[in-house]
RNA sequence: GGGCCCGUGGGGUAGCUUGGCAUCCUACCAGCUUGGGGUGCUGGCGACUCCGGUUCAAAUCCGGGCGGGCCCA
């Protein structure tokens, strides 16, 4: 294993007590992405970090999930450039009026003005698309289904945090081409399938809403918003998009049919983001740092030699052992044998949110045990140093259950459907409001401006009200969901 | 878009009102010591955001740039 843990340079100060206590959840957040080694956020441009060794890493683990998810239903891996001209950007008039106002503009080359003006992709429909219109000829070109994990840029000017409001976004996009509507609704099937395998590797629960349509993604037919509840706010981890024809028509994308008739396909598309690993810290973290689910923790266990004086070089001999088993059988493990007090090791180890640690020292040795120590419950355990390999593997799936249960239950608590907007004490109004709604606009947005929360839309699959618009009083079709967001 | 605040070793800070050797903690390096939850001791490295002005003298006062943060639309 590569050293991934480098204290002259990613560790900013290892200090647990500096810590600030996880109620000020945002002061908290903020040093535990640079004390646990994941981001340096020195760099001189706003909203724009280093991905230092560690984070990366987690994030690279995180993009394996992705690609070995979207590899296995047919999708293919591609890259386009980073720039698009302006005039394949204005194309769709919906989406340059929605992502106008927060591009980056190359205007010069050398010392040139352009004549045509580039852009640092938001993302990717307008580079992609125009060519789809040269890729696609036939019925039998479809479905086509690609997919991405590039940078997209967006000049944010509200204020930025690591992973969950950045310029630079670590972005994953799927793009995918169908013959008719149909088609395309069961590629988004597919795309749920795929997200719920995944989310479960992150320990992560979610809630799938149809967003209103004076919300809903520029361009696009109807946008599925993927939530998930971070400490009493409601963080977009991604979005599912349908299109219908509305980028195929002004993009020209057209095929042949059987019948030599010439049709736009329908698409849809698929993206997620760096903010899967904000939510993975954010959700799981504790007071002592972070929690990391084992599908991506780049140690998943850490072995800590108890040297004793007299006895230094049995001791690591028995870890060296310990670690080539644990390695052979398929973990990725770590020896710490730097020269410090395992006591100090301890701390550092959690704050980087290792799954499990080991300790092993000569008590155990003469008792033929280990001792083991998992992260999501802070437990100490001696176990059989016989059959350790097997009590790993028991324990990471029991962590992986442990953690996405815990957030599961947290957040199933916080929704409540309420009867009643405007006399609701702000002290008891649910971090999750479910409301009838009659399904009008005017209505979803007085209900914002009455919670001063933002409407989340409609569950998905929908849910069907009895009761009445709690803003009107009309008849209520469906329930709409309202939270405070980031 | 409007307003407010802040830039001191790698990180966190004191000093600024009233100009005069820049404080402490942490991290880091070397040595010894220690080792089952931050061992102790000794020694060491390392900073006033930049440009200009005032002054015998600027971290400190003034102006501007750059960077960061907060509040309101």
């Amino acid at each position: 294993m590569p050293n991934l843990f480098n204290p002259r340079i990613f560790v900013l100060s290892m200090r647990l007590d500096e810590l600030p206590p996880r109620e000020s959840f945002l002061d908290w957040y903020n040093e535990i992405v640079e004390k646990a080694g994941l981001t340096d956020k020195r760099y001189p441009i706003k909203g724009m970090n280093v991905w230092t060794p560690y984070g990366w890493k987690i994030m690279q683990s995180v993009d394996s999930l992705i690609r070995r998810e979207f590899d296995a239903t047919g999708h293919d891996e591609v890259n386009f450039p980073t720039l698009i001209p302006e005039t394949e950007f204005a194309k769709e008039a919906e989406h340059i009026k929605g992502f106008g106002k927060d591009v980056f503009w190359v205007t010069h080359a050398g010392e040139n003005e352009l004549d045509v003006r580039l852009l640092l992709r938001p993302t990717s429909e307008t580079a992609m698309y125009p060519m789809f219109s040269l890729w696609i000829r036939s019925h039998s070109d479809l479905p086509l289904k690609i997919y991405q994990i590039v940078s997209t840029f967006r000049y944010e000017t509200k204020q930025t945090r690591a992973f969950i409001r950045v310029r630079e976004i670590h972005f994953f996009e799927s793009h995918t081409a169908h013959r008719d509507f149909e088609d395309a609704e069961k590629q988004i099937k597919e795309d749920l399938e795929i997200l719920d395998r995944l989310m479960k590797k992150l320990c992560l629960p979610y809630l799938m809403h149809r967003r209103p349509d004076w919300d809903k993604f520029a361009g696009a037919y109807y946008s599925l918003g993927i939530d998930t509840l971070m400490e009493g706010k409601i963080l977009q981890i991604g979005s599912i998009h349908q299109y219908r024809d509305n980028f195929s028509r002004p993009y020209d994308i057209e095929y042949e049919d059987e019948n030599g008739e010439h049709r736009y396909v329908h698409q849809t598309t698929f993206g997620m983001s760096e903010r899967l690993l904000g939510a993975v810290i954010g959700i799981h973290g504790d007071e002592h740092g972070l929690i990391l689910p084992p599908a991506i923790a780049p140690y998943q266990v850490v072995i800590v030699p108890i040297p004793k004086k007299g006895h230094q070089e049995e001791v690591y001999a028995a870890c060296r052992e310990l670690e080539e088993e644990l390695s052979g059988a398929g973990y990725r493990v770590h020896l710490d044998d730097r020269d410090m007090r395992p006591g100090n090791k301890y701390y550092q180890w959690e704050i980087k949110g290792v799954p499990i640690r080991i300790e092993l020292g000569l008590r155990d040795m003469e008792n033929g045990t280990v001792m083991l120590f998992r992260r999501d419950t802070l437990e100490k355990e001696s176990v059989q140093r016989r059959g350790v390999a097997e009590k790993i593997a028991e324990i990471m799936q029991d962590i992986e259950k442990h953690l996405y249960v815990r957030a599961m239950k947290k957040m199933e608590g916080s929704i409540k459907e309420v009867s009643n907007l405007s006399e609701t004490d702000p002290e008891s109004m649910p971090e999750i409001i479910k409301a009838s709604w009659c399904g009008k606009e005017s209505c979803g947005i007085k209900m914002e401006e009455i919670t001063d929360m933002n409407v989340l839309g409609t569950a998905e699959p929908e849910e069907k009200s009895q009761e009445k618009c709690l803003i009107c009083g009309e008849k209520a079709e469906k329930y709409i969901y309202l939270s405070k967001t980031y």
